[in-house]
RNA sequence: GCGCCCGUAGCUCAGCGGAUCAGAGUAUUGGCCUCCGAAGCCAAGGGUCGUGGGUUCGAAUCCCGCCGGGCGCGCCA
């Protein structure tokens, strides 16, 4: 069923193409702060005011003439203000249908089936075993997830996909740290390897493997039982902070697999065949200069080994042939050099894929405060905050919502002290108490909440009540505009502004009055907050209680 | 130095395909529970939207310069 906003944009859309022919122009509603501006407004006249010549209030009054007799057909009405703004009212009864609408719907209300659902990739985390899961990637995991599942309300057919190296450099370090560690060598003492991982982890994982390992001597001097050892371990511990986190990935990819199936070489060969590489003091360079990036790119270096970039063209090359006609990659902004360069290497291949492949979500890394100092994050020094912690300290809904309420390429300050004193305070409750205040009323009410959605709606007719139908009636408008804009902290937004009508309302109106055909409207304009509060929370992987 | 991103109320941040866009939370101050959950509500004060130009009838929003901050700029990953 179509909402009584995509109703109104298609008439007056098709008002402005006949007032206005052969100019292309885009019919936009907005959304008025201030209510004498009615429901909807649109600047149309005033936009046409140029191309047509004339003056725009007589362009809205012709649009307006246009359009009326239908508009008023579907429970609308129009009217001129200011300069030619053409400002939409909605009459009560069509404010008042969506609460039916929602609560027939129930978890599906802002869903949507796709009118082509495409395949869709959602990348993220992809932290590589070599500690545990840090804020930067409780922030991914959060937008990630998050962008995951708003994709899905949109129809798609999305995949949470999280890859990692489980043989590069940085792993045969781990080994060696760990084995430094298990051998009694200290950090930062006679016979610690170099750039090694001095993090407490490293010890835990020393202490566990000689305690499992039987006869500690001979195993300690087998680095690639340490290195399975440490990998296994690392990863199982990041599982276990996903799983806490309400994270569930689709799929693991493992970059030896690339390696494994020759898909590294293809990828150079690829490269090499297009044309677009030469060779240049022993190693071999690829032209991505060609596609926008600042200098061109080394290949395979002077002794034969191959720069980190092949394999992630390798990759992304695999998700293209695995079907994924979109995929966002969901990285810091530490890695946004990568951008171009796998954008630039998968164009030079030549072999069909679209040239914005991938898309990519850029976040800011997450700056840590505690006790007025920053608390650097740095694997190497091992004093960062674990994701771990962040869950033990303010609980796994705040971490989720307070990850995701922000823009991802705004800067983000995590005041731990903060967080820690003032958990109480955090948004999410204030959303989630809304939500259990609802179910606390309608406990008290007793009836059965199913019969709501048949229930008559006319006395809805308070400004706080069709305020808040509105409000529930954006839900559907906020999520297709959120993930096609990739930015799920839209919805954190939109919960808090719900939650906020909804208290407002409470304070102001008693619910369970005597009046049983007001009663049971205002019931099922609550139970319909509720379900929306419910599916939005849903959305962020923060829960909906009953009870606080 | 070059590239990308960011500068909005004391603080943390929305808004940024122009108009009906000066907003929220928090903090401060003052009110509201014999009444459906006060983890709540109501009210007040607080900003020349970093800055200087430009485009436009109209700019927080688009363009350019400058200032300030972040991140990149390896034959590291």
């Amino acid at each position: 069923m179509p909402s009584p906003k995509d109703t109104v944009e298609l008439i007056l859309a098709g008002a402005v193409r006949r007032v206005a022919p052969g100019i292309d122009i885009t019919l936009r509603l907005e959304l008025p702060r201030n209510p004498d501006h009615g429901d909807y407004a649109t600047s149309v006249a005033l936009q046409l005011a140029k191309p047509l010549a004339r003056k725009p209030r007589e362009i809205a009054e012709e649009i307006v003439h246009n359009a009326k007799a239908d508009i008023e057909k579907n429970g609308a009405s129009l009217e001129i203000a200011g300069a030619g703004f053409i400002n939409i009212r909605l009459r009560s009864t069509t404010k008042q249908a969506v609460v039916a609408e929602i609560l027939k719907q129930g978890s599906n209300y802002g869903r949507v089936s796709a009118a082509r659902p495409e395949k869709v990739m959602v990348e993220f985390v992809s932290a590589n075993p070599t500690g545990p899961l840090h804020v930067g990637h409780g922030r991914q995991a959060a937008l990630g997830d998050a962008l995951a599942a708003l994709l899905e309300s949109q129809g798609h057919e999305v995949t949470r996909e999280f890859y990692y190296n489980d043989a590069g450099a940085q792993i045969q370090n781990l080994a060696l740290s760990v084995q430094a560690r298990a051998q009694g060598v200290e950090p930062g003492g006679p016979g610690w390897p170099a750039d090694a991982y001095a993090g407490d982890y490293i010890r835990e994982i020393a202490e566990d493997f000689k305690a499992r390992g039987g006869n500690p001597r001979g195993d300690l001097d087998d680095l690639d039982a340490v290195r399975r050892f440490a990998v296994a371990f690392l990863r199982d511990e990041q599982d276990m902070d996903l799983q806490k986190f309400g994270v569930k990935f689709g799929v693991y990819f493992l970059e030896s697999s690339l390696y494994a199936g020759g898909k590294v070489e293809g990828t150079v060969e690829g490269l090499i065949a297009s044309g677009k590489t030469y060779e240049k003091d022993g190693a071999l360079w690829l032209r991505t200069t060609d596609y926008g990036d600042d200098k061109d790119r080394v290949v395979r270096k002077s002794d034969g080994s191959y720069t980190y970039f092949v394999p992630d063209v390798a990759y992304h090359v695999n998700k293209w042939q695995r079907g994924f006609a979109k995929v966002i990659n969901v990285q810091g902004t530490d890695h946004h050099s990568a951008v171009t360069r796998v954008r630039a290497g998968l164009q030079a291949l030549g072999i069909g894929i679209s040239e914005g492949y991938p898309d990519y979500v850029l976040h800011s890394l997450v700056k840590v405060m505690r006790g007025g100092a920053e608390v650097k994050i740095s694997k190497r020094a091992g004093s960062y905050v674990t994701v771990r912690d962040l869950i033990e300290w303010v609980g796994r809904d705040a971490v989720r919502f307070f990850l995701v309420s922000r823009k991802a390429d705004s800067e983000f300050t995590f005041d731990i002290d903060l967080a820690l004193a003032k958990s109480e305070e955090n948004p999410v409750y204030y959303v989630q108490y809304a939500h259990a205040r609802i179910c606390s009323m309608l406990a008290q009410w007793g009836g059965d909440p199913a019969r709501l959605a048949q229930v008559a709606l006319g006395a809805l007719t308070g400004e706080k009540e069709l305020r808040l139908a509105q409000r529930l009636a954006e839900f559907p408008d906020m999520l297709a505009a959120a993930a096609g804009e990739l930015a799920p902290h839209a919805v954190a937004f939109y919960l808090r502004a719900l939650a906020g009508d909804f208290h407002s309302y409470y304070n102001a109106e008693r619910i369970l009055v005597e009046d049983e055909a007001l009663r049971d409207a205002r019931l099922a304009l609550c139970a319909a907050i509720r379900q929306t509060i419910a599916n939005g929370l849903a959305l962020l992987g923060v829960s909906a209680p009953e009870k606080m």
